[in-house]
RNA sequence: GCCCGGGUGGCGGAAUGGCAGACGCGGCGGAUUCAAAAUCCGCUGUCCGAAAGGGCGUGUGGGUUCGACUCCCACCCCGGGCACCA
């Protein structure tokens, strides 16, 4: 799922950096040999003692005993990543390290944490990698996840690893399938507004309580027949419908997949709308429960807007206009300005241009059409250019009005979108303004615009039809005027004199629905989900065809359908340019996997395989689910141990719709996974298959690492650590190079290795220069040479505990003085709100200072060092194990609770407080805690440089904070 | 064009109405060393000043307030998302 680039190495482990290792180097000294001395032990002491392994309620991961030991349940889940072929760069465990630590601190405070990592491991990049190695995907993908569980252990992150998935794996993709298959199987109620069995809906056909579409009797359907009238219901179905067409990849691709720009979000090809039988998914019935749902979400807006715009809902009205070819209807969102519409507008491709087209103006549409065409191919970025379109010749009736109006053709009205025809309204939409200005079509007034209107734009207020002076259109509430049809149509709408466009789309919706002349609609945006892909590297789907070509879902007892072994696995890819190309599954080619003779039932039969395989997100859209239950083979999770877990918490807020407590990612999975999972989860919900009905209550989106990217006179990327800085400018091998910033990875040869940083100062030190850097949720630029300021760190508290010479340790049994104990105390306080908030970097500053303080005493009483210790545990946990270790514990920390915080140590006895004259400060005091003002005021005018900045002058005014700060007004 | 973020020392950042620059890097000075690295100690926004102290300072301009990085209004710049969506 998130993605890393391709290419080849599986390094070693390099030898631990000498640079720090001299003869005269302390022997116990916190180096890097030491750090990896300990990291190690360590890691191999959790995996012996399986330390991170959660217990479920019930099931085979059950453990009644630490599940009476461990408290209210937290579920962390980050977004598992795509196991590439060039491995971990320090910018991939960033959200990791984040998720790791709010995990083990979650353990000190007692919750029972469930903490694991899984690869996606299915999909284009590992497919493509293949093709180039000439290696199995099967064995490049087996080795890439193994390199990347090395890297991530080596981080010290505390995973559950039993429960660890890779969704290749035919035990999981087993499930995909029968969550496909369950998908398919179901059908939407809008009735009940939620989805039900399909074999529910095919009983209501049988007994005649649903109406077939042509009315005959369901028995009386041929089976074909009757598959097609399912097919228009269930939520997985075959359709020949316009589809995205990518002849680069060789595959279709889902209008998620399509940039801005119409080309290929992987591989930056063109992309090519035609009409192709396909696996679709229904997502477009659940429009409105993914939308109205966000409001349950702890997410943040900016995902929310993007989810929003996506899914695109507009509330309005279908109008009929008729016309001599038939009614041309038009969606509006603005069907109260009716009255307003002087022209209608079709695109260009709209089937009833022909049937309408006047022989006078055949000429000139057709020349438009064919420009309009080619158009299409050329960027479409040009979001300035002026509006151009061609009278059809043909007319339309304005319904509301009798009158009879022109019909356009212009390209800004798409095919794609509504119905492809538009009702202008010139004088309340700007494109159809500026249109109307342009061709000299009519553009009357049928809102009178308030007087503010006018003068902000400069102009004398007019009133009546009149809008010749008017810059551009008038949108928004106001009057309505010349709209009502009593005198025109001896009708009976009248708008005139209301003034709020709610109530006038309310009144006219209600006039056409009587009038059987349009009915308030919403439309969307969003698209059903294109699921099928002709590639190789993917799950098969869990379907035969019949001889009627009617689809069949196997049933359990045939799950998996394993992928079938082939050298032949690339995909038939066309020049990219080759619109007319066809598309060829690598699977088609297997013959003898393709027909099949089975029993599904009535018989054994030969059935064809189909040959497509799933789309990357599949195995995305419900794996954090078997995190849950790993090792189930009766059901893809176990409903108690799903509702332990993810269950709703209306004990939280009345409104919790259960899922993972804390989900950590980037942002670029905004409309794709967490679209898709989010659909899926609904779907198994609605049949019973879980409790909770969203996946991802609370999702963090962690920024980037970002890091310098040098490019050489060609435009070609260069190695950026091979680039010398000098004289304010940037030589690669002597020749001057421009520098640009860029997120990490190996296409800008900018990529630093955890490796590296495991081997120079240890997974620590890593683990809290990533978190020190700034916010988690802020991108921020990789500085390698800013990392040894956590070393330090490490090294100065190690420092504080143990005798550099003899490995001693030097802590004293006596109590910290009452400075020590206040700062212990207030950094407890912090360090615990922070960790709660995910506020990483300013935890670690508290803790730093905290040690600062430490190392100006003579010596560290033991109680403030192992207070100390189970602090930075979260963020280094080996040095925290170690020290714990050597203090005299026997067990881990990892289930040690958390310090906390004496409140009696957190108010002090005496403040300073900062003196202000006019606002600015002019001295100090200290004062006891409790000082009324009146002794704090003569304080602080008796101060020094107080008294002078007043020279004599008496104050005007004392405020007073308490406890921060005084301000003389003078 | 619309919608989100964001703009603070040489750099990453801290402070969300109350002492601007916590913490870290870098820099400067010192200790240690034959020397260096590593380590340790001190200083480090800027200008004036020997110092005490003072002026200026959080993108720009205004406003609210005893007090503004923080709140309000207008604008500039950077990053991201959406975009003939009817």
């Amino acid at each position: 799922m998130a993605d890393t680039t391709t290419a080849a190495t599986d390094q070693a482990v390099p030898a631990t950096d000498a640079r720090t290792e001299t003869d005269d180097t302390p022997p116990h000294r916190y180096n890097a040999a030491l750090a990896q001395d300990i990291e190690l032990k360590w890691q191999r002491y959790w995996d012996e003692h399986a330390m991170f392994e959660t217990p479920n309620p019930s099931g085979p991961l059950a453990d009644p005993e630490r599940m009476a030991d461990r408290g209210e349940k937290l579920f962390v889940l980050d977004m598992f990543p795509y196991p590439s072929g060039s491995g971990l760069h320090v910018g991939h465990p960033l959200g990791y390290i984040g998720t790791d630590i709010y995990s083990r601190f979650q353990r000190m405070r007692g919750r029972n944490v469930l903490y694991s990592m899984g690869f996606d491991a299915f999909g284009l990049p590992a497919e493509q990698y293949a093709v180039q190695t000439g290696q199995h995907p099967a064995i490049t993908t087996a080795e890439n996840v193994a390199n990347m569980r090395r890297q991530l252990h080596r981080l010290g992150l505390s995973h559950d690893r039993r429960r660890s998935i890779e969704t290749t794996d035919p035990d999981y993709y087993r499930w995909t399938q029968w969550i496909f298959r369950t998908i398919f199987d179901a059908w939407y109620d809008t009735e009940a507004d939620k989805a039900r069995p399909i074999s529910e809906l095919i009983q209501q056909f049988a007994k005649g309580k649903r109406a077939t579409p042509d009315g005959r009797p369901w028995a009386d359907l041929t089976a074909a027949e009757q598959g097609d009238v399912l097919a228009g219901y269930r939520l997985a179905y075959v359709s020949d419908a316009p589809v995205n067409w990518c002849p680069g990849l060789g595959t279709v691709v889902a209008n998620e997949e399509v940039t801005a720009d119409g080309r290929s979000d992987r591989g930056n090809f063109p992309v090519f709308k035609r009409n192709m039988r396909q696996w679709m998914m229904r997502i477009t019935a659940y429009a409105d429960r993914l939308l109205d749902d966000l409001d349950a979400l702890d997410w943040t807006d900016a995902i929310k807007t993007m989810q929003r715009n996506w899914i695109g809902r507009s509330e309005g009205a279908t109008v009929h206009f008729p016309s001599a070819a038939g009614p041309i209807t038009v969606f509006t969102t603005r069907p109260d300005t009716l009255f307003g519409a002087t022209f209608m507008v079709l695109a260009p491709e709209h089937p009833l241009v022909d049937e309408l087209t006047t022989p006078d103006q055949a000429e000139a549409v057709a020349a438009y059409r064919k420009a309009a065409a080619a158009k299409k191919e050329m960027d479409r970025t040009d979001d300035t250019r002026e509006k151009t379109g061609v009278p059809i010749g043909g007319t339309a009736t304005n319904p509301v009005t009798g009158e009879d109006i022109p019909v356009w053709i212009a390209d800004y009205v798409l095919m794609g979108y509504g119905t492809g025809a538009i009702m202008a309204v010139p004088c309340g939409d700007q494109r159809d303004f500026e249109f109307a200005r342009k061709y000299d079509l009519a553009i009357p007034a049928i809102q009178q615009p308030p007087e503010a209107w006018f003068a902000a734009h400069g102009i004398e207020p007019t009133s009546g039809a009149d809008t010749s002076s008017w810059p551009e259109a008038y949108i928004g509430d106001a009057p309505y005027i010349n709209s009502s049809n009593t005198a025109l149509l001896n009708g009976d709408l009248d708008l005139n004199g209301i003034s709020d466009v709610a109530e006038g789309v309310t009144a006219i919706n209600e006039w056409l629905e009587a009038n059987e002349l349009g009915e308030a609609t919403v439309t969307y945006k969003l698209r059903d989900w294109l699921f099928s892909r002709q590639r190789y590297w993917g799950e098969p789907f869990p379907i035969v065809y019949d001889d009627d070509g009617v689809p069949h879902a196997l049933p359990d007892d045939l799950l998996p359908v394993e992928l079938p072994e082939t050298d032949s696995f690339s995909p038939r890819t066309f020049d990219p340019d080759d619109a007319g190309s066809n598309p060829e599954s690598p699977l088609d080619r297997l013959g003898d996997w393709v027909t099949v003779e089975l029993d599904l039932g009535d018989g054994k039969k030969a059935y064809r395989r189909d040959t497509n395989v799933m789309p990357q997100w599949a195995g995305s859209c419900w794996y954090e689910l078997r995190y849950l239950d790993p090792t189930n083979d009766k059901r893809f999770v176990d409903p108690e141990v799903e509702e332990y877990w993810m269950g709703p918490r209306t004990d939280v807020r009345p409104d919790h719709p259960g899922g993972v407590d804390l989900y950590v990612g980037g942002v670029e999975h905004a409309v794709l996974h967490l679209l898709y999972a989010r659909f899926w989860h609904k779907v198994l919900y609605d049949l019973g298959h879980v409790s909770s009905w969203e996946p991802y209550v609370r999702l963090f989106n962690q920024g980037y690492i970002l890091a310098d990217a040098y490019k050489d006179e060609r435009e070609i990327y260069v190695d950026a650590f091979a680039v010398e800085e000098r004289d304010g400018g940037f030589y690669f091998e002597g020749e001057p190079v421009t520098r640009e910033w860029g997120k990490m990875g190996k296409s800008l040869k900018n990529a630093v290795s955890p490796d590296d940083m495991y081997a120079q100062y240890g997974a620590d030190t890593l683990r809290l220069y990533e978190m020190s850097m700034g916010p988690l949720d802020q991108s921020r630029p990789w500085e390698t040479r800013d990392v040894v300021g956590m070393y330090r760190f490490l090294q100065r508290f190690w420092r504080n505990a143990v005798d550099e010479d003899t490995g001693e340790l030097t802590v004293v049994d006596n109590e910290p003085d009452n400075e020590t104990a206040r700062l212990l105390h207030r950094t407890i306080d912090a360090v615990t709100t922070e960790c709660e908030e995910l506020r990483f970097n300013t935890a670690i500053a508290k803790l730093i200072e905290l040690n600062n303080h430490v190392t100006k005493l003579d010596a560290a009483p033991r109680s403030v060092i192992q207070a100390m210790t189970l602090m930075v545990a979260p963020f280094a946990p080996h040095i925290g194990e170690e020290l714990w270790s050597r203090l005299g514990h026997e067990d881990s920390l990892t289930y040690v609770p958390f310090p906390t915080a004496d409140p009696a140590l957190l108010v002090d006895d005496q403040v300073e407080l900062a003196v202000q004259v006019n606002g600015k400060v002019r001295g100090r005091v200290t004062v006891a805690a409790d000082a009324d003002d009146a002794t704090i005021t003569a304080l602080a005018l008796a101060e020094e440089n107080v008294a002078r900045t007043l020279d004599g002058k008496a104050p005007k005014k004392v405020i007073v904070i308490p406890g921060r700060m005084v301000n003389i007004v003078a």
